[in-house]
DNA sequence: AGATAACCAAGTAAACTAGTAGGGATTAAC
DNA sequence: GTTAATCCCTACTAGTTTACTTGGTTATCT
């Protein structure tokens, strides 16, 4: 019940390039350098979102990505399922409509299916703006408090 | 973002076995057959179900295995997490109290952690009773529709 | 021209998955 | 007390996946 570092390091960068949102190309070696991790993994990584349309590369000395739309118009749920998949917890359960045998018989398979809905719930209501907006607020806290000890 | 075999045929011969509930043990080929599973992985699965406690086992001739408490004391997370291993969407996620050191300051972690919440609402929100309560409704409905054919 | 970047293809060590193989110990039924 | 059913235990394994690394090529800015 896990997602890989794909996913995990995917929407790292994506954060990160949403923070940047506005200011040009961000290349993946900056990225790579504050978020520490691997700038060639993260090269693979985006040329799935790249192909998926979530961002736009500008190749060449000063290029780099940037996000391809707004990062309110960007969920987290779009970018967990072009980096690992569709989000189906086990296989008869897809999101696409049902080739599951035994569907209608199936008991166990409505809790996967609540499952699935229930993570889908979660990645697709959160976009790339909302972690930029807890990022600020998360912030002003944290001098808030040091103005006070 | 999957489950392994494991928890989804564990969760199955549970099943099987809540269905069963108060009619002596349980052998693990007559779920395997019933269920079209294979006998000595549900071995396998079965051996960590009896240390966490979930299951008690009767030995030789007619022996097999049964719930240990009532269906409707044991959760799908109780079955998961014994097979599963804890619910952590990524590793910085745990349910136990923090270790990741940027905890505070990373921004991703806190969908993650929303993730695992959501999951364990919906695992832990359904017992083997709820699903034989379901079960029973299901096939009520298909003998009624049947009716009308 | 040279540096900076995206782009692309392939390889790889380690871990994990989904089992299988082959036995041993315990008990009910005959 | 023999047999068959059943749990119990350890080990092995083929295949897949993961998380990268290596080693380039191509495009663009200065």
């Amino acid at each position: 019940m896990k997602i890989s570092t794909k996913g995990h390091y995917g929407v790292q960068a994506m954060f990160d390039l949403a923070q940047r949102y506005g200011e040009g190309p961000v290349s993946l070696k900056s990225v790579a350098d504050r978020q520490d991790l691997s700038e060639h993994y993260l090269e693979q990584l985006f040329a799935g979102l790249r192909k998926a349309g979530l961002v736009k590369s500008v190749r060449g000395a000063q290029g780099g990505y940037t996000l391809a739309r707004a990062p309110a118009e960007i969920k987290v749920g779009d970018i967990i399922r072009v980096l690992e998949g569709p989000i189906v917890p086990v296989e008869c359960v897809s999101e696409d409509p049902e080739q599951c045998m035994k569907a209608e018989f199936c008991i166990t398979r409505s809790v996967w299916e609540k499952v699935r809905v229930s993570i889908e719930e979660v990645l697709d209501s959160i976009t790339l703006a909302d972690m930029c907006k807890d990022s600020e607020e998360s912030r002003q806290n944290r001098n808030f408090s040091m103005y006070y000890i």
